[in-house]
DNA sequence: CGCCAGATTGAGGACGCTCAATTCTGGTGG
DNA sequence: CCACCAGAATTGAGCGTCCTCAATCTGGCG
């Protein structure tokens, strides 16, 4: 029984493993580090049941129009929202990496208006909204953290708004790296060096550009030593240079704790 | 004591005033669209407490970098959020009309990232945290009624950044007159016929164009017998046209009520 | 009547797109 | 071990949308 579906690229496993519990680990550290918990409230969240599942590149995890009683954490790999136009032109709204919660709003609106895909290979632990609910209305810090959750994403999505909206080709694409740098920082895993598991279609997807103009930006970051590639690791050699060009600050991430009022 | 602030152009008010109670209404209406309320939580919101304050045109509503004490509905005229880049380009990232809670989100998150001006002219209603964090406290209705208006928010930029970054020049502008005409129907103002209380600057700062070409986009839609202009009012002559050109379609809005499950 | 913000219009240029060909890479099967 | 293949990266050439930089026009207001 190791797959209840007839994708043969798609595979769901037993609650039981290991892997959603770390990703809930790397979630909890989110939240916190953006509000205060109680240890009740670390305790229900690592405790949240869920099924995991594998994905192929390029896979629906939810589709436009759904109703999902459940919510998607990233597990490993890269997960994209986007929406499209009416003549299919996609545009990439959000990345979620492991320990982001990537509709973590749908628990409260859980009408899909913007779809959800692996963009490589992903893993995600899908958590039941009835779970995340209940564990809200039982914990006011609980409920604030998720409320704040997503309020952060929607941040993030305004500034790729601006990024979009009125930077350059260049520094679109360093700003993009700068923040997938940073948001792995904040999960604890490695800055200057991570796996950048995005086609460059994807990024042209996401930063409102071809796929063939982001591989002109790449090759130019490249030829000014901001970042080197090796496969699908991404090395950033110069942090200060990267984040000039892509005019980065990182305060829209709230990575910081922030004392509360 | 009619005014409390050294710059002439803005103005306090005692908080009896019957302006914020009717804007309260205006929001009550678009919380109750997506999510049900009790009585009790009705006469919460309508008995909110706060400040009216009228704004000039392009007056700084909110800060940059500002720790917020409360939060901003708008009960007359427009209020923009917006971001710049380094070199001072800005990109709006959201438009306020009547009887949205521009910043609903700083409740929970009170660091400001986004800072809010009036575009035009604009009256304000300043509710206290406080007061909103509370009333989550007490309903757990009213507590996801709030994060929800958060996450429809979110939406809104999501699609913004598809407008942005996918569509051409007319379509953006369309998409945008579009969006606009179908929130003020839902807070139950007309819908073929309002006041367009932006300058084409402020058209193009948000949808990252020039505010030449935006005046360029709007002679040809009027040139297509789509929209008309007197004054500051825009009359919507052809719906479907408007939408046809504007790809536009409402779901993200979420205007209408939803079953909850 | 002069002033100012905003709308309008024109001409030229740049940035990023389209289309297409080629190379590179990892995986697969013989 | 090599041939083969598909997907992705890379590169080139020509083109179009939208920007830049003006200048002019309009309406409201002191």
């Amino acid at each position: 029984m190791m797959s209840i579906n007839h994708d043969p690229e798609t595979f769901v496993y037993p609650a039981d493993m290991n892997e959603g519990q770390e990703a809930l680990a790397l979630w909890l550290r989110r939240l916190e580090l953006r509000s205060p918990l109680t240890n009740f409230d670390r305790e229900t969240v690592l405790s949240f049941p869920g099924t995991l599942r594998r994905y192929a590149s390029s896979r629906d995890i939810v589709r436009l129009g759904e109703r999902t009683q459940q919510s998607c954490l990233v597990v490993d790999g890269i997960v994209a929202r986007f929406g499209q136009t009416s003549e299919g032109h996609r545009q990439l709204t959000a990345f979620y990496i492991p320990g982001d919660m990537a509709d973590l709003h749908s628990a409260v609106l859980p009408v899909v208006t913007a779809p959800l895909q692996s963009a490589m290979t992903a893993t995600v632990y899908f958590v039941p909204h009835d779970v995340i609910r209940r564990a809200g209305e039982r914990s006011a810090t609980l409920a604030r953290a998720f409320w704040r959750d997503c309020v952060v994403d929607a941040q993030v999505a305004s500034e790729w708004l601006l990024n979009v909206g009125r930077r350059g080709a260049l520094a679109r694409v360093a700003h993009l790296l700068c923040e997938l740098s940073c948001r792995h920082f904040a999960v604890g895993l490695t800055r200057y060096e991570f796996p950048l598991n995005l086609t460059q279609t994807h990024i042209g997807e996401a930063l409102g550009l071809t796929g063939v103009h982001v591989n002109r930006m790449m090759r130019a970051l490249r030829s000014q030593s901001l970042v080197q590639t090796e496969g699908n690791m991404l090395k950033i050699l110069d942090w200060a240079g990267l984040a000039s060009v892509g005019d980065f600050d990182p305060g829209y991430l709230h990575m910081k704790r922030e004392v509360d009022d």
